[in-house]
DNA sequence: CGAACGATTAGCT
DNA sequence: GCTAATCGTTCGA
């Protein structure tokens, strides 16, 4: 599988495919970022997405075209990336959760003033702080300056569970985490010590 | 117009 | 594991 970068086209399937695609790829933003290995899937007729009661200011990105990012203040603190998908209007769109620093190390390291990679960018929050991504970011396409984002360069396994820090559609398991790496946010519940009769 | 609440993180127990 | 920090956004009165 040859990587190549993703166009607008790419975005066009539902949150969770392309949330589940994207596991793999590899996120630059002027040249600084690395793997993701973990995404969520949120959309309109999700309990626990922004988009779900419809356009507001702060979400109106995720109402933009499918290709571009989504960027939200999260706890007055944090600003966390998003890519918006399906298609425009619908509301749909992919949070980057943590990635495996590959480019600018260093310069990751000095926006974050910690040394610790496993630490860089894992967590939503930590993907901002590290990229540098603010509202400015919202509505640009990640096609074009300064994003970058190549497909992935081969399958990985991928781990499914709950999605996190929400408290609706907790049954809903949209998160996508890639299996064995050491820079996902947090662990993946062990399935078989779930309830049974789940499937995802 | 005021109140409540996060798609979180860091730091401490 | 628990909680304070911190503030923009949304919603009800």
């Amino acid at each position: 599988m040859k990587c190549r970068l993703l166009r607008p086209d790419d975005f066009l399937g539902n949150s969770e495919e392309v949330a589940r695609d994207l596991i793999g790829a590899v996120l630059l933003v002027d040249g600084v970022g690395g793997r993701i290995v973990e995404t969520e899937a949120y959309d309109r007729a999700d309990p626990a997405s922004y988009s779900y009661s419809g356009p507001t200011p702060r979400n109106l990105a995720m109402f933009g075209p499918p290709g571009r990012a989504y960027v939200y203040r999260s706890y007055g603190i944090h600003w966390c990336l998003n890519f918006v998908c399906r298609e425009e209007g619908h509301g749909a769109g992919v949070l980057i959760r943590a990635i495996e620093p590959l480019e600018g190390i260093e310069m990751m390291r000095k926006r974050r003033k910690l040394d610790d990679l496993r630490l860089l960018c894992s967590g939503p929050g930590r993907v901002g702080e590290a990229l540098a991504i603010t509202r400015e970011h919202s509505g640009a396409r990640l096609d074009r300056k300064p994003f970058q984002v190549f497909s992935r360069d081969r399958d990985y396994p991928v781990l499914t569970g709950p999605r996190i820090g929400i408290s609706k559609a907790q049954e809903v398991h949209w998160r996508f985490g890639m299996s064995g790496s050491r820079f996902l946010s947090r662990r993946f519940p062990d399935p078989f010590t779930e309830a049974a009769g789940r499937s995802d």
